[in-house]
DNA sequence: TTCAATATCACACAATTGTGTGAGAAAAAC
DNA sequence: GTTTTTCTCACACAATTGTGTGATATTGAA
């Protein structure tokens, strides 16, 4: 018997799950709730086998949800259920710790398979969403407008160091040139790479995989 | 008719594949080289609709060749064949451009398959290896040895901010505080997550996935 | 209720970063 | 073989960051 908790801020939702899980044996709804709150809230007391978890909810969305429950309960599968116009943060779902996704719209035989895998630790996905999340993961290399500016090999030496957290004094000792010099790579790289500051110029350093 | 390219170190694999797309009527197969470098001679040259490449190879590996590939012709469909140990680096094959992912193993009704969506630009993978690609994605979290540090709401926030390189100044006045507070906190930050400076934080936050 | 953690602020000061301007030598590109 | 880019350095100065020390109010947990 798989226990199961459904949160989803829209009634019709909770309605529409807990009748078409009705004549299975092996499920069984043991709560139903409308925000994230309400789930740790839950979870704390009462024993859960698989989270069916609402993407949107207000007060703690799925996402923050899946985090926390997780802490609670790392042992606890989570489905997320989405719309298909959510796909640039399917990935967060994972890294947050969910076991799967299930679209909304995905017809009575899949939620039941689904919430059977994700009850044995199997990850569940929809291949439709699945396509969405690469697409959005090769979107990545490219997080600004246009191609990685041109770094002199000089400049990516200097970049490397600062986002190894050295010093100018000690960038310069290492390449063994002034703080002058140091400081004027630095310069030119910021006019390169447009930003404000260091942590820009390491921010855009890791998004270019030069570190 | 489909143009392939096969790249792979290993004759027999060359020589395998060819000949499960012998009798096919809309593959041809152009090409069959061992290495990237000869991937990337080869389509500067000659049209090619769909790369095979095999991940693992000398002088060129299937990354930097997918890298490499997609500058010299956009438009090119990259199949990638692994086999099923290489789960931690699916993402970077998307990262790069591919257009999918095969195993080694796969059936020749899938190989050919596969070909056609890539052929159309379809997204191509296997269940199997894209649940791998996931446990990698939720792995991700921690990088590094140990857990992350507990880090409050407040300085989240402001961690946040100075990774959108904004100034002390700038934050306080964001967040309505003083840039004394502002420093308080950046000075917690530095004590919990053992940062020098700015950069190693943010590069701490991103690693953490809290930016 | 008491205690620990959080969030707030002040003042002072050293260290570091970022900017403006100018310039010479070496290496690479043409 | 000339031109451009890269790498080097200097000096000065404003802006920002990071540190040390101490303090108060609020909150949430024990």
């Amino acid at each position: 018997m798989i226990k199961i908790l459904l949160a989803d801020d829209h009634q019709i939702m909770l309605g529409g799950i807990s009748a078409m899980l009705e004549n299975e044996k092996e499920i069984e709804v043991v709560g139903a709730v409308s925000n994230g709150l309400e789930v740790l809230e839950f979870i704390k007391n009462k024993e859960v086998d698989v989270l069916l978890l609402d993407l949107q909810m207000p007060v703690m969305d799925g996402l923050e949800t899946t985090m926390h429950a997780k802490k609670l309960r790392p042992k606890l599968n989570i489905l997320m259920l989405t719309t298909n116009d959510e796909g640039s943060i399917i990935t967060s779902i994972f890294k947050k710790g969910a076991t799967g996704y299930l679209l909304k719209s995905a017809s009575k035989s899949s939620l039941i398979q689904g919430i059977k895998d994700a009850a044995e630790g199997k990850k569940v996905l929809s291949s439709h969403l699945t396509a969405i999340m690469i697409d959005s993961l090769s979107e990545k290399p490219s997080p600004k407008k246009g191609e990685a500016p041109p770094i002199t090999k000089r400049e990516l030496e200097v970049l490397q160091l600062i986002a190894e957290e050295f010093t100018t004094q000690e960038i310069a000792d290492k390449l063994f040139v002034s703080t002058n010099t140091v400081a004027t790579h630095k310069r030119n790289l910021f006019v390169k790479m447009d930003a404000k500051n260091s942590v820009g110029m390491v921010k855009m350093a890791i998004d270019w995989g030069w570190i």
